[in-house]
DNA sequence: CATACGTAGG
């Protein structure tokens, strides 16, 4: 029942009726209220207007908010607030809101609060800390407020100052401020100045937000144990467990790869009121995405009850991550849109990279031409970043080079992108040249840094050089290498033939050499002829991966080589014995949007009598510039002119031969291969390259061949 | 009459 009291005058009771519909969100009954505000005697004040404007707010209505401000006699301070805050949460421009900040005759300390809180969200954090300084240069007095909506657009930086500045103007009282400290404290890696601020809070000061914090701290920096004992401990204390301390315990279990811990918490979880919440949901898709469970995850996404732009970002990018599933994701990306909801700067970041995966230049062009439209509410530097990966991984450096100069501003994941992307198309000097730049302009190295440099330094024969970056890691950045930079140094020192220096390293490092590792070390022994610890390094690999049929064809190559055929069959029996299939290779190139994918001896695609009659003009064009077919690539024993034909169908050629065929004279081409390129067919498209002059990268599963002129970018080494 | 902290992602 309505308790409206009775005796008081109408206009007490149309106050209340009005209150009562802001607080509802009733638009209809509040707009009717207007109307009869309007029709009546009563004398129209400002006081009763900024009700309205805030009823409008507060129904999401930004344009009847501003139309009915416009129609304010006298607007004051409040009313530019109301509006103020109108406009932060339904518009997405931090321009067009300072200008109306910019309008107030006489801010208070709320409009600067509530400019500075719309800062803090939009992560405009140079705008807060100058308005901030405008504050104080105004004498105006900080609240509470002022300090978590400013210290929270920093991210972290500078907390130690703010922290001071805190505790000198006694706003320590306000529990925001501590929760932001905490969080600042823990997202700049200081997790015991992050508890020390907890423990100062005690009891009595800490709200639910307070948990939730120090539970995120904690997942930060991946202590899920005491993630799992602090939630403990607060249900034990009597806080209310809301859906953000889930949402955190469950990122927590991320953060430490406990898929168990996290999937036994989401049994936990069934049957209660967080069952089908999207904060609880967005969090469990992403434990299962990153623990190789998109299927469970993809189960999750489907039983949240209203899925909000997070959950979806989550899901799309759960398939990116998990390449095989990266069709998928850009499905996900058009349902999302279909569903009503716009692309975020985050949303561009997921479905990009899916692109890269897809190996599909034309949709990540689209999705570029798509992005560049959206105004985003945060910076472009994650999209432009993302860029620079999906354009290298999609062989086109041209245009990943072209973002990366372009940026307005550009971070350390920016310079490891284009590294990463230098070393991957095998221009190991121009990755080497750029991570010196980095260094130059202050930009920190991280362990991700480290793999492309080390690679880099692999392929272009700088042992020296590299050793001392990999020693750098440790001793000049405190990086402690991690299983993949171990690799990468073994690489180095195999590759160069270094065999001693690379067994010594095995020996010596903190934990077993990974498959990258003995895979490197095998493939390098084959190109060395190795044959000792070769077998070595294939049977560890086998035993951490006994169905890696990839192995299986480096020792049986390893052992042709030398000649030795009855090692190659026994290899080919036990691989056979194991029931290991080699994985069909396949290739294809994508040309106007359309992607044609060749296999082995192809008969299907309907150019392929062409394709065919290309490769056999071409190949005796190679045959008199020497090329010589490699037989060891074609499973066969002796020569035959069988042996060769299965060479010339490899169907990494067919792709390229119908690229050829299908594309201009002199324009370059992209192939991308699901397994290794093969070694006949790296000898054969380099001939190719030049007879035609053309220009053609091939993709393949470990890294980037550019074949021009009769040579390549990998220097041969792969 | 209005404003803050914590969930996903690079």
């Amino acid at each position: 029942m309505n308790q409206f009291p009775l005796i008081n005058s109408p206009l007490q009771t149309f106050r209340a009726l009005l209150k009562s519909c802001i607080s509802g969100r009733n638009l209809v009954s509040g707009a009717a209220l207007h109307a009869l505000y309007i029709k009546s005697f009563v004398p129209q004040s400002t006081y009763v207007s900024n009700h309205f404007v805030l009823l409008y707010s507060n129904c999401n209505s930004l344009s009847l908010a501003n139309q009915l401000f416009d129609e304010i006699p006298h607007p004051n301070v409040f009313s530019y607030n109301v509006l103020l805050n109108a406009h932060a949460r339904l518009s997405t421009s931090g321009d067009s809101l300072t200008a109306l900040f910019r309008r107030i005759p006489d801010p208070d300390v709320v409009s600067y609060n509530t400019l500075l809180s719309a800062f803090a969200v939009g992560g405009w954090s140079d705008n807060a800390v100058d308005l901030f300084n405008e504050m104080r240069k105004r004498d105006l007095d900080c609240d509470g407020f002022t300090l978590s909506s400013v210290i929270s657009s920093l991210n972290g930086s500078g907390v130690e100052q703010f922290h001071g500045l805190v505790m000198v103007s006694g706003l320590d009282v306000y529990v925001s401020v501590g929760n932001v400290l905490m969080s600042s404290y823990s997202k700049m890696g200081m997790l015991m100045e992050a508890e020390r601020v907890f423990e100062g809070m005690g009891n009595e000061k800490r709200d639910g937000v307070s948990w939730n914090c120090m539970i995120v701290a904690y997942g930060q920096h991946r202590e899920g144990l005491k993630a799992l004992s602090l939630f403990q401990e607060m249900v034990h204390s009597g806080f209310d467990i809301d859906m953000f301390t889930l949402a955190s315990l469950l990122t927590a279990f991320t953060s430490v790869k406990d898929i168990r811990g996290g999937a036994q918490f989401h049994a936990q979880l069934i049957k209660t009121s967080f069952e089908r919440n999207s904060h609880v949901g967005s969090s469990l898709i992403d434990l299962y995405s990153k623990s190789r469970e998109i299927l469970n995850a993809k189960k999750v996404f489907e039983e949240v009850n209203e899925p909000d732009l997070v959950v979806w970002n989550t899901m799309i990018s759960g398939y990116s991550l998990n390449g095989e599933f990266s069709e998928e994701g850009l499905h996900c990306f058009i349902q999302m849109q279909r569903a009503g909801f716009k692309p975020d700067d985050c949303t561009f970041v997921c479905a990009i990279s899916a692109c890269s995966n897809l190996s599909s230049p034309s949709q990540g062009q689209q999705l570029h031409n798509l992005a560049m439209k959206t105004k985003f509410p945060s910076s472009l530097i994650a999209v432009n970043n993302a860029l620079i990966s999906m354009y290298s991984k999609c062989g086109k450096l041209n245009d990943a080079e072209k973002i990366f100069s372009r940026m307005p501003e550009r971070n350390t994941v920016s310079f490891n992108s284009m590294i990463a992307g230098y070393a991957q198309h095998g221009l190991g000097n121009e990755a080497l040249d750029l991570f010196q730049e980095m260094l130059e302009l202050k930009n920190s190295p991280t362990s991700i840094t480290f793999i492309s440099v080390l690679s880099a330094c692999a392929h272009t024969g700088r042992i020296d050089e590299g050793l001392g970056y990999f020693n750098s890691m440790k001793n000049i950045y405190g990086i402690e290498p991690e299983e993949e930079h171990y690799s990468c140094a073994i690489d180095l020192l195999a590759r160069a033939g270094m065999f001693l220096e690379a067994e010594e390293l095995i020996n010596s490092m903190p934990f077993d050499l990974d498959t990258i590792g003995w895979a490197a070390l095998l493939g390098a022994c084959r190109t060395h002829g190795n044959l000792k610890l070769g077998a070595k390094a294939a049977e560890e690999l086998l035993k951490l991966e006994p169905s890696n049929a990839a192995a299986y064809a480096m020792l049986s190559n390893l052992y042709a080589t030398k000649g030795k055929w009855d090692e190659v069959a026994s290899v080919r029996k036990l691989m056979k014995d194991r029931g290991v299939q080699k994985k069909p290779g396949c290739s294809w190139i994508e040309l106007n949007r359309k992607v044609h994918i060749f296999v082995a001896d192809d008969v299907s695609h309907p150019k392929i009598k062409e394709v065919y009659m290309f490769l056999e003009e071409i190949v005796e064009k190679m045959k008199a510039a020497g090329y010589v077919p490699d037989l060891r690539w074609a499973m066969a024993k002796d020569d035959s002119r069988e042996g060769e034909l299965r060479l010339e169908h490899h169907s990494e050629k067919l792709a390229v031969a119908f690229g050829l065929i299908s594309t201009r004279d002199g324009e370059p081409i992209l192939v991308v291969k699901n397994l290794r390129i093969c070694g006949d067919c790296h000898t054969a498209i380099k001939f190719i390259s030049r007879i035609t002059g053309r220009e053609i990268t091939v993709r393949d599963a470990h890294r980037y061949h550019c074949f021009r002129e009769g040579s390549c970018s990998c220097g041969d080494y792969w």
